[in-house]
Parts: structure tokens; sequence; C-alpha cells
DNA sequence: TACATTTCATACCGATCGGTATATTTTCAG
DNA sequence: CTGAAAATATACCGATCGGTATGAAATGTA
């Protein structure tokens, strides 16, 4: 890996929470220097702006989301749990503590960047189309292998489930309350077994 | 009413739109000035500062936001066919009409306010009680009307409900697809039928 | 209608914004 | 070990940030 791979790097995981805690008008270059312990200079020489790095830090952020819950899901090998492997990454505060402070990085990018950021604003329904279809491939699976039953509308499940937990996250970190997300995550587990 | 009092509502209704749209951060006072047609010094003649015009928008567009679903609900009687207008509020896109650019604010708030404005957070995180409250209020209304059945858990079926509604606004608004709204609204209107 | 009060506009404040030109240091191949 | 290239720091840019002091205009009451 050459300096410039190794500093990108730096640079990308030591923002990477800044970003998602301050959003993308909120964090400045200034913050970014503090994070990383280095200049403007610096910064700019890796990149070509803050937009850029905002969205490599986006692509970051997706990435360590996507692997956790997938290793999750690769514990099991029945569709039923893979999903329900799903909402356990969120009961357990897996991601919490992956992000003890922004929370979900998809829900964080999607509604600030809304209306602000198009570029931004693609990566994060990219993301979510991802996941949207990621969750409908099990399903399927499940309902191909005889484990579902059959004539689900799978895509509306699909975002059913999904939608659920974005919004259950958005409710428990506001209030500061767990056991809402725990609540919560129980209908979507349940959601899952009524699949069967 | 006042002049200030007339100014004091006409800076509050017209940087509303803005506010929801770009955020706390992200709306400046030049953008104030602009949606208003009114200068720095007289904004800040009626307001302390640009925190307390924002904490006045959102309890302004949060009143919207009630005012509206609860005109629908007042179209009904029965606790299912409340829950259903609820539903329905954006189902017909009519919020939209009313927030045609920003969303959800209280979405919008809980989650830039999340880790940066504790006074705001304070109030989303009230708002999304409220909310949480009124669903529950309206479900063992119908349990004790006989209308759904007993044994609910009201307020793991309210939380449900309120949170996949957020989720699924969150979602079509960044993918842009109105029939994944229309979708988990589906779902929503299951749930409130599962409840009988 | 006179006049004190209030509302609003103008002009300004220091601080910070994102970004860049340039100098200095570090890296690494020959 | 040398020297060119790359990486980083310094110093600076104009613009804009949120906020304020002050003077002009509108308001409303006696």
């Amino acid at each position: 890996m050459s300096k410039t791979e190794q500093t990108k790097a730096h640079i990308i995981e030591k923002t990477a929470p800044v970003f998602n805690t301050k959003g993308f008008v909120g964090t400045s270059l200034s913050d970014m220097e503090k994070a990383t312990g280095l200049t403007k200079g610096s910064i700019y020489n890796n990149f070509k702006n803050k937009d850029a790095v905002a969205l490599a830090v986006f692509d970051h952020n997706l990435q360590i989301t996507n692997n956790l819950i997938e290793q999750e899901m690769g514990k099991h090998s029945s569709a039923k749990e893979q999903l329900l492997a799903y909402t356990e990454v969120y009961l357990d505060n897996t991601l919490q503590h992956l992000f003890p402070q922004g929370g979900c990085p998809m829900l964080n990018t999607a509604v600030e960047a809304d209306d602000t950021h198009p570029e931004l604003k693609g990566r994060a329904a990219e993301a979510v189309i991802d996941w949207k279809n990621k969750i409908a491939f099990l399903i399927r699976k499940g309902v191909s292998e005889g484990e579902f039953r059959e004539y689900i509308n799978v895509e509306q499940a699909a975002l059913t489930i999904f939608a659920t937990v974005e919004g259950a996250i958005m409710i428990s970190k506001v209030t500061g309350k767990v056991e809402y997300l725990n609540m919560i995550m129980g209908s979507v587990r349940k959601m899952i077994y009524d699949l069967q």
C-alpha cells in the first residue's frame, strides 16, 4: 500500500464518524483537520474537495454496515435465520457499537442529502435499493426452498422490513430509548416469522 | 394581531420550508432574508437568534402536520378508521403537498439534531413520543370498544406503525419512488387490520 | 396631529467557511 | 547516498458565516 493510499484510508477512517454525526454541511475542513491530524494542504492533495471525501466516507460507512450484517448472516444458512440475523445486529447494539454517535449512515445521508446534495442522494438511494434487494433475495430464497409460504408480495415485504428497521433507529436515537428499538425489532421478527 | 406578531408569523411561515429542506445548519441568515424579504436587523428584532427561529419553525411545521392528520382522523369515529386515516394522508400525498420539498419535519429534525442540537433534538423527541402516544391511544380505544382484539402489546404496535411510516417516507424520498411509499403503506394498513 | 416607541435597514464586526499557491519536508527509486 | 517526485505544511484568498450597533422609518397612542 503506497503512502497515498495509506493517507487516503486514514482520512476516510478518521473523518467517517465526524461526517456521520455532524452531517455533510455540518462537517468543516477544520473538523477534518482535527480528526485526521493533517492540514488542508495534505487532505486536498489526496482528495479533490470536501465532496470527494464525503462520498468516499459514505462508501466506507456503508461497507462497514454491510460487512457486519453480512457477516452475521453468514453464520446461518436458512433464509429465515439469515433474515433474523439482520434484526439481531440492531438488537445486540452491535451496530451502535460501530457507530456510537451517528446512527445509521444510510438513514443520515438519505435524510440530509435528500434536497441538497444530488450526488450523495444518489449514493444513498443506491444503498437503499441494494438493501431492499438483499432482503427480497432472502425472502425469495425462503420461498423457493419451501421455508416460506408462496404468493408473498416479496418487494412489499422487503421494503416493509427495511422501512421498519430504519424507522426504529430514528425513534430510538432521538428518544434515547433502547427499549423502543427492541420492541420494534420484536415486530420485525414477527414479520419474518409470518412469512412462514 | 400586533405588527410584531404579524412579522413573527411571517418569518416563521416563510422560513419553515427552507429549514425543512436545507436543515438547521444548512439554512443561513441570508437564506432567511431571501425567504422573508426582510433584513437581519428585522429578523433579530423579533427573534433572539437563529436557534429561536428554528425552534419556532419546528413547532410550526409540527403543527401543520398534526392539524392535517387530526383533521383527516376527525372524519371518522371508529379507532380502526382513524388509524387508517393516518396512513391515508401519506398515500394521497397530501403531506407531500404541504411539504413538497422537505419531507417529514419530525424525521428531518430527529436525524439532523440527533447529535448536534440538544434543544431541537428534545423537541423532536417530544413530537415522536407524542405521536406514539396518539397511535397507542387509538389502539386502546379500539380494544375497549371491542373493535380490536384484546392482549395487544399496544406500545409495541404503536411504535411499529409509526416507525414503518417514517421509514417509508425516508425510502420513497431518497429513491424518488412513490410506489415504494404506497407498498409500505399497504403493509401498515394490514398491520391495522391485524389488530382486529 | 404630535411624539415617544417600536420596527426595520444599513453598515459593520470578528470568525470561519471552502479552497489554493507556494514553500518545505518526506518518500523512494536509481 | 543522491536527487527528482510526491506528500505535507504554511500562509493566504475572497466569500460568507452568525451576530450587533446605530440610524432611519413606520407605528400607534394621547
